[in-house]
DNA sequence: AAAGTCAAAGTGACGC
DNA sequence: GCGTCACTTTGACTTT
């Protein structure tokens, strides 16, 4: 059985919401420009508290409910100019500014080694040659170096300004294209990663609901058999019946707006109409 | 060698 | 027009 037949067997209905994202951090959903579902569980809470069970319905009823808090995202800086550590890092590993390289045999090699000076020595291509363009596609690897550095400088903003994306360019001897690409992909990324994480989570409170599901359902078969067993007066809400003081009747107004009463304690229920009763305190 | 995975890059749509 | 996005293609690399 599927996640989503799972969902619809159980009587369940789980709301996912998309809106509240800062413009600062999400200037247009894109999501929502293509009609597409957006995951955001930042907001969503599942506790004893958020479920209710209404025993005088057929079905008990299940609520998973978001909290009125806006979605809080991580702000980032994307004015902040490129750190000098980046172009610390830039620095050691590419002693001959010139590291980019477009892919061939010798980089696997160079991975398995971890030789950096070996991979210096080995990649002649530059990524941001004008002879490279216009031919056949070719594949750049990043070095692991660039690659460090595009990540230390994603952690810091996850989108880059022009200013920032030219600085890194120079630094990592890339086009700014080549970095501009390299943020979207790894933006891309970032967003499967959490997409999958969401998922999981989803899949978690799903069979949390099927538990309480089932075991509500077991409750209410319980009261129901319960209910049966009872007498009549018992049956109805408590919140509709009353006593009478004096004669110890109990009375009270059924469903369909008549008006019964019996002995508390009477072995068989005898009904009185409790505003018509004799006992003014009735 | 084929299949699978990863990531760089291309493309078109959209909002500002 | 530009920047960003989702979607896609494609080449490099790994696994079976």
């Amino acid at each position: 059985m599927g996640f989503e037949e799972d969902l619809c067997n159980t009587g369940l209905g789980l709301g996912l919401g998309c809106e509240g994202k800062p413009a600062e951090t999400r200037p247009r959903s894109t999501d929502h420009r293509r009609n597409k579902p957006c995951l955001n569980f930042d907001n969503l809470f599942l506790s004893s508290s958020t479920t209710s069970m209404a025993i005088t319905s057929d079905e008990p009823s299940l609520t998973l409910s978001l909290s009125d808090e806006k979605y809080q995202a991580v702000k980032i800086d994307v004015n902040k100019a490129c750190d000098n550590s980046a172009t610390d890092v830039c620095r050691q590993t590419s002693p001959h500014s010139g590291i980019s390289s477009f892919s061939n045999a010798s980089v696997k090699k160079e991975r398995d080694l971890g030789n950096e000076e070996l991979e210096v020595e080995k990649v002649s291509s530059r990524a941001s040659d004008e002879d490279e363009e216009g031919s056949a596609r070719k594949k750049l690897r990043l070095t692991k170096e660039q690659s460090a550095l595009l990540e230390d400088s994603f952690k810091e903003h996850s989108t880059l300004n022009p200013k920032q994306k030219q600085a890194l360019a120079k630094q990592l001897n890339l086009r700014p294209r080549q970095v501009e690409v390299w943020f979207q992909n790894r933006r891309a990324r970032t967003k499967l990663k959490q997409t999958e994480v969401d998922c999981e989570f989803l899949k978690k409170c799903c069979e949390t609901l099927t538990d309480e599901n089932r075991r509500l359902q077991k409750e209410l078969q319980e009261l129901k058999a319960l209910k049966l067993a009872q007498p009549l007066y018992m049956q109805l809400p408590a919140a509709t019946l009353t006593m009478c003081p004096s004669c110890e009747r109990i009375g009270g107004i059924t469903s369909d707006g008549s008006t019964k009463t019996s002995f508390a304690m009477a072995p068989k229920p005898h009904f009185f109409n409790p505003f018509t009763h004799p006992s003014a305190a009735c």
